[in-house]
RNA sequence: GGCCCGAUGGCGGAGUGGUUACGUAGAGGACUGCAAAUCCUCGCACGCCGGUUCGAUUCCGGCUCGGGCCUCCA
């Protein structure tokens, strides 16, 4: 049994599937213009630890999961600028880092991942839906979306418009109606991408890049939406008004589960506060992208995780554990503790404490797959990419060395190979090594 | 100001109306030429003030502190 959080009730709910043959899931991806940042990355890590749940329990194709990438956005046509490039340039360079980088992060591909410049019809129209049931309206080449028109907007929030319009902060465009209204559809100058619409050429707004997606690959109702913390409004919020209102009142979304930040001291890390780390610059320093994988499963993905050299260095301790004692085992059954543990609101922390007490290595190494953890082996971790060659001589020497009692040579040989990140243990089999 | 969330040992972190996991780091021991790994043992915590209760870290209220969001800022 699966329980999750859900944003909307505020409570713990079972997980039940509209169609357990075609359960459907849905994150908000990247915004293609720069790197991701570690706090970027526990999104899709926590989402793909969830999907390896789910198809766990349900079958390894009852899931249809989707990831979009935003290809098109106000940053991307800056970066474009100032670079003196079309904007794919940007997009395509930075989707393939982010790529790069989840991958590291043993997150797999999502099943689908829509772009929102291959899905401009379907956002038009469902603009054009919206339009004709009173629900958006034209206005100096916007098309808006008209939130009075929504009786229903802010349940996924729970705020009420008059406390909000007091803590309004940002300019309101004249052209609105009422200061709630978000663009749908906003015009293209000459020289910026833009596509031909009803209303002229253009481009999307952000919001309705969502909807119009998980409605052309998904449906109207899908079973899980999924994002960071810091969506849930507008972002999320306004999806919800969009869709309900072009889709007769279905609702979008099934469950709504949200994730908190990575801290960085006490401020979430972001962008804009310029306080990030970066899995690439992580991984440029020798850590193993594995190693940031459980460093961020290390915390329940709805507490803040605040991310420290103390978190990355526990983080390998554990895993090297893990690794000597699943040493090169194949995957056998799952563990009932690590599959409740997850089951219950993906409680990674606890999984993680459950793998610890495990004494199969089969039983470890699948149960450890479920968290996206343990997939190489022992070996490969401790003894891949090495010069074995090179190393076994030098060990053959130190060997030597120990039986003439020449433990000087001997503890050389140990601290030269150490400085190369190979560590030296003997055993009553004779000295193994392995990487650091 | 509105809405929401959090506060557990050096660090990470689970959980519980009554004995407070687990990991990591640290200390001691065994083993080892010395290490490493392994095994054994051991410190160390439930923000503050009330209330309910035989008993609260756990439930309720208040407070303090911290964090997030407040509309094309993702």
């Amino acid at each position: 049994m699966i329980r999750l959080y859900d944003t909307m009730a505020r409570e713990k709910r079972e997980f039940t599937p509209a169609d357990p043959k075609r359960i459907t899931m849905y994150v908000c991806g990247p915004t293609v213009y720069g790197r991701a940042h570690i706090g970027n990355a526990r999104p899709p890590v926590v989402f793909d630890t969830l999907a390896r749940l789910i198809r766990h329990q349900f079958g390894q194709d009852s899931l249809a999961y989707a990831r979009n990438v935003t290809d098109v956005d106000d940053k991307i046509i800056a970066a474009a600028a100032e670079e003196g490039v079309e904007p794919s340039a940007i997009t395509e360079r930075f989707e393939r880092f982010y790529l790069d980088d989840m991958r590291a992060l043993g997150v797999r591909d999502p099943d689908i991942a829509p772009h929102a410049t291959k899905e401009i019809a379907p956002m038009v129209s469902m603009i054009e839906r919206l339009v004709a049931t009173g629900n958006a309206y034209v206005a100096q080449g916007h098309v808006l979306f008209s939130v009075p028109s929504d009786p229903d907007y802010g349940q996924l929030s729970r705020r009420d418009r008059d406390s909000m319009v007091v803590g309004a902060r940002v300019e309101v465009a004249p052209y609105k109606r009422d200061p709630a209204d978000f663009v749908l559809w906003k015009p293209s100058e000459d020289g910026v991408i833009g596509w031909d619409s009803p209303w002229g050429r253009g481009r999307p707004g952000w919001h309705v890049e969502c909807s119009a997606m998980i409605r052309a690959h998904l449906g109207d109702t899908i079973d899980i939406h999924g994002g960071g913390l810091d969506l849930i409004f507008p972002h999320h919020e306004n999806e919800i008004a969009q869709s309900r209102c072009a889709h007769s009142g279905a609702p979008l979304a099934r469950y709504w589960v949200h994730n908190g930040f990575v801290d960085m001291g006490a401020e979430k890390m972001s962008k804009s506060l310029g306080n990030v780390v970066t899995p690439s610059e992580l991984l440029a320093q020798g850590h193993k992208g594995e190693t940031l994988r459980l460093a961020l499963l290390s915390a329940h993905y709805r507490s803040p995780l605040p991310w420290t050299e103390t978190l990355v260095a526990q983080a390998k301790s554990i895993l090297d554990g893990l690794y000597r004692r699943v040493d090169d085992a194949e995957a056998g059954e799952v563990d009932e503790g690590v599959l409740e543990a997850l089951g219950d609101d993906l409680n990674t922390p606890l999984a993680l404490s459950r793998l610890a007490a495990i004494d199969s290595p089969s039983v470890l190494k699948a149960s450890a797959g479920l968290l996206g953890l343990l997939g190489s082996s022992a070996s490969e971790r401790f003894q891949g990419g090495g010069d074995a060659a090179v190393i076994e001589a030098r060990i053959a020497e130190r060997t030597a060395a120990k039986q003439a009692r020449d433990f000087a040579t001997a503890d050389r040989i140990r601290d030269e190979l150490k400085a190369d990140g190979i560590v030296l243990e003997d055993g009553p089999g004779g000295t193994t090594w392995r990487k650091q």
